[in-house]
DNA sequence: CACCGATGCTTGAGTGAGTCAACCATTCCC
DNA sequence: GGGAATGGTTGACTCACTCAAGCATCGGTG
């Protein structure tokens, strides 16, 4: 039997742990590495600018330029000027992209698996707790 | 105004985003890196062996070993031969290193601002939710 | 006791992630 | 047109991480 007394951060800590091992295992299964993923899903609504990439994944210009490059080599993203403004790259996902994607997205059970345990009621009430907890405004 | 309709699987994904990133910027503050941070904080509970480091942190053995040896070399933790078995290593963390996690946990805000914006029942709500969801019987 | 396999850890080589500073190209604006 | 600002890439560097090989120790079996 597991600590009844876990506290709430402890759960949290647990449950960010699990989820990024279950991610990172996934993208694996792919031959991608959780950076590449979490590239790769922020093309899922379009192209996005390699500026925009980096201020998505919080991180440098540069390391965006590499992931890309990376990803462009295995032929799963394309990068291409924009033609109203020439100093920008649009980076958009190519179809093998979007099929590595999906193969990666069946093989992240953790979602499903996990949330799944919980009833349709109990996903809603866990829904408008996140909603709080993730609110922007800080008022 | 943020989408409505966002799904729980989104939202799940931006609360573990936003935690990672206030993790890692939290450890920065303390000039640690994620993965040193995360070794300290497995070492609260007393010493623990190269092996079961690795365990816990899901990595290999001789990641464990470069890491210990860059948190020995600042003194935040110490590596003893164990009395009874010569092989292992005891990495231990030392005061210097307690009060680099406290220091740690105190700019790691996280929990407190995001978590307190729940009120008490909500947060024992939550609790039970993510108890279900951790649960480690697949039953 | 001697041997041999298993265990615990370290080393070395190699890749990817990530940052920073310096650098082109383009665009914006006076 | 000239200069600052913007978008991206390159190079140099550190850390995280993995794998294969190696060394020391422990454990059991003859």
């Amino acid at each position: 039997m597991t600590e009844v007394a876990d506290t709430l951060e402890q759960q949290v800590w647990d449950f960010v742990f699990a989820y990024d091992a279950a991610y990172g295992r996934a993208a694996q299964t792919v031959g991608l590495s959780a950076a590449q993923a979490c590239l790769l899903e922020h093309l899922t609504g379009g192209s996005r600018s390699m500026g925009e990439l980096a201020a998505d994944l919080l991180c440098d210009a540069s390391n965006v330029t590499q992931l890309a490059a990376r990803l462009e080599a295995r032929g799963l993203v394309s990068r291409a000027p924009d033609p109203t403004d020439r100093r920008i790259r649009q980076v958009s996902i190519t179809p093998a992209g979007r099929d590595v994607q999906r193969a990666m997205r069946r093989s992240f059970d953790f979602p499903a698996e996990r949330l799944g345990r919980l009833t349709a009621p109990e996903q809603r009430q866990l829904s408008e707790l996140l909603a709080r907890v993730l609110a922007t405004g800080t008022s």
